[in-house]
DNA sequence: GCAGTTTGTTATACGTGATAACATTCGATG
DNA sequence: CATCGAATGTTATCACGTATAACAAACTGC
């Protein structure tokens, strides 16, 4: 039962191992699919020292500005404990500005920096070559936008 | 050149927030879809306190008998030093036996315990279960698959 | 004005992944 | 056989991401 014939891989052999089931699980391929490509984000983006977090928040805040810190938070499922730590950090380097609220003032709203915008276009020009090269692995920009649906259905 | 006109969806809204750009990162969506299935995961297997890496292991391990740790570790992506602590897991839950080898006594060999097998048993139709559920999301088997073929190209 | 809620914040804990160092053992080569 | 390099399992440690609890300040509704 345990050593098959020739319609699956061998598994005794040193190299591969049997993983027919194992490897056909979403959430495994879902795993390994994601943790490579954060792993050619940090390579590509360790030029500019940028988090993949952290390039979210700045293209939301740059296409939402003015929002709360929550608002920012929740809009990229991060909770607000999290969120002070890296919105501070942003802000350290000057990318990033907490404007308090005169209608709030418990509010952060949230603005670019004019160094902020700058250092976000080189980051976007950053991103688009990786995510061409990924429309590329994919085959297409058809399947990367098949991919997105597919993604979007599980969430 | 920031403000955007009528070409893209209002974003002073106080419901949705603008995230074209961000929403549509292949990382990003690769992300979030994963935290989802995983964390579907962690609840449908909470009554059998197994978690996704867990699972894998005994999966592996089942459909390859007797492998070295460093064998089931690389072939699952995780780095030895940080399966030790996992194996050790499920040996103390009496479903791993961790055999020391004849021919070679630095590796131990990995083998399901009787009560191992039935546990993954049970585990595999919990995770049928959800894989099913998966798949009903996806829209069909088809789709499944075509995820699946996508997920290998980036990964 | 008060009660309950929201907002930002700190502290803390857990899980995962990565690296470094180490002892033991193996393999190959001299 | 002796030695050197590599492999194996292990421990310790660190960096990150995520989660909860608690808190002060401020807002909202009654």
């Amino acid at each position: 039962m345990s050593t098959d014939n020739a319609l699956v891989e061998q598994d005794d052999a040193e190299g591969g191992l049997n993983s027919q089931a194992a490897l056909g699980l979403i959430g495994y391929r879902l795993r390994r699919a994601q943790l490579s490509v954060f792993q050619r984000f940090l390579t590509v983006f360790e030029s500019l020292a940028l988090r993949p977090a952290e390039y979210s928040v700045l293209v939301l805040v740059d296409e939402n500005p003015g929002r709360k810190q929550s608002e920012i938070a929740a809009a990229l499922g991060i909770k607000r404990a999290n969120f002070v730590a890296l919105a501070q950090g942003l802000e350290a380097r000057g990318l990033l500005e907490r404007l308090s609220v005169e209608s709030d003032r418990r509010a952060n709203a949230l603005h670019l920096t004019a160094s902020g915008r700058i250092f976000l276009a080189e980051a976007r020009d950053l991103h688009d070559q990786l995510e061409s090269d990924f429309v590329e692995r994919l085959g297409g920009e058809s399947q990367r936008e098949q991919l997105l649906a597919l993604l979007e259905r599980l969430t």
